[in-house]
DNA sequence: GGTAATTTGTCCGTATGTATT
DNA sequence: CAATACATACGGACAAATTAC
């Protein structure tokens, strides 16, 4: 059981659990570069190169003469190669919530083949995601059930799609793409989102992949684009 | 004249250069790191600081053990820390095309002074973005004339901000932030994105600012989402 | 106000690992 | 198997900005 994750991104995946714990909070200045190398035992570009992924994501910001510090905007939504909702929104300072719509399985439309490189059965997953309450954004979620054999199952137990990813041997995976584009609320968008027919719909595509580049997840997102704002 | 911008950017946008004039074009791998450094004079890991950022920027893409390729989506908008409307089209293969609605010096409303830290006079620059003559984006940016004298001048002979912003002395500049929503169209978008009323309409709002962080350009963008995908 | 200490940013050099050719 | 090429990690040095005294 060798480890094979960089050190870097083993140091980046610590920090970012004390910033989701709340160990760090918005303003706070983080351990010098010095100390965080002293402490995890690497030399000192090591860490930079931690530091730099997180400020990559939005996470920290530097400033050069003074320290590495948190950012987290409120009721602001973070898209980036690396997404996590839950920790995205907690980050806001917002409570997530997940409602689970439906979990199925059944066989791929030509598109979702396509993105997904091939699969005869796929785990669609429907949810609502909200915070503190609100409905912010309707998604589906299409996995490659030939690949991610006992997905399904592993839904029943647990809704949070990190987690139930993990459970079938996926412990790392990253955004490949997003696609992102306006339409019109369909019904369903408005029923669930609580927003009137036609009113405008943030529709973002989006495929990710496991550290060898294989998709995994192959999903649409509706956001309700008045409650809404996406941060690049 | 002492030179302030770092080497590893300067490759950067040398690089960016080569990829924009098609010295380089999708698929093609480009030289090794070893050579690089090589034929900048410096060390291998400049090279890769720089290569880093262009891979962030979704310009490339390196593979273990075979090379750093290019990496280009057609008809596809890309956002990022680094956007340039023109470079952006010519590299999906289109032909851009600007055309100026208006150019006026005015004070700036409470909104932009804020966004722009404060200023009593804005030079306002409103135009349509085209690609092979289609219209894609309606923009209207605002800049400090405070800080920026003449630049009201530089647009009455080049339509292109990155180069009137050169000719004030704005050599480089970054995007500090970009917030994405989703609205209908006005009779306004409708008439120049050739719409219809009411149809949906990707707004973005961003905020640039020059290497010390002053922002110097206040902009909104509103594109025809039946006609644009934008890609993070 | 000024100087020294602190802290991040840049650049170089070397060594070794890992995937591809 | 060997050569090539990118990935990771270490180390040192100095510059630039901020902070502390």
């Amino acid at each position: 059981m060798r480890d094979k994750t960089p050190i870097w991104k083993a140091i980046a995946n610590a920090l970012r659990d004390d910033l989701v714990q709340g160990r760090y909070v918005q303003g706070d200045k983080i351990p010098t570069e010095a100390s965080l190398a002293d402490r995890f035992g690497v030399n000192r570009h090591t860490v930079r190169h931690a530091l730099s992924h997180l400020i990559e994501e939005g996470l920290l910001r530097s400033r050069r003469g003074s320290g590495v510090f948190v950012t987290a905007q409120p009721t602001e939504y973070p898209i980036g190669t690396r997404v996590r909702f839950h920790e995205n929104l907690l980050a806001a300072g917002r409570i997530p919530d997940k409602k689970v719509l439906s979990v199925e399985v059944r066989q791929p439309s030509e598109g979702e083949k396509a993105a997904l490189k091939g699969t005869e059965r796929v785990c669609a997953y429907h949810g609502l995601s909200r915070a503190d309450g609100q409905p912010i954004a309707l998604f589906e979620s299409v996995f490659p059930l030939d690949r991610l054999p006992g997905l399904d199952l592993a839904f029943q137990e647990v809704s949070s799609v990190t987690e139930a990813l993990k459970r079938v041997g996926v412990t790392d995976f990253t955004r490949a793409s997003t696609h992102l584009t306006a339409i019109m609320a369909t019904a369903t968008h408005a029923l669930h989102l609580h927003i009137s027919e036609g009113s405008p719909v943030l529709r973002t595509t989006n495929l990710n992949v496991d550290p060898e580049g294989t998709p995994i997840e192959y999903g649409r997102t509706y956001f309700a684009s008045e409650r809404v704002t996406l941060t690049v």
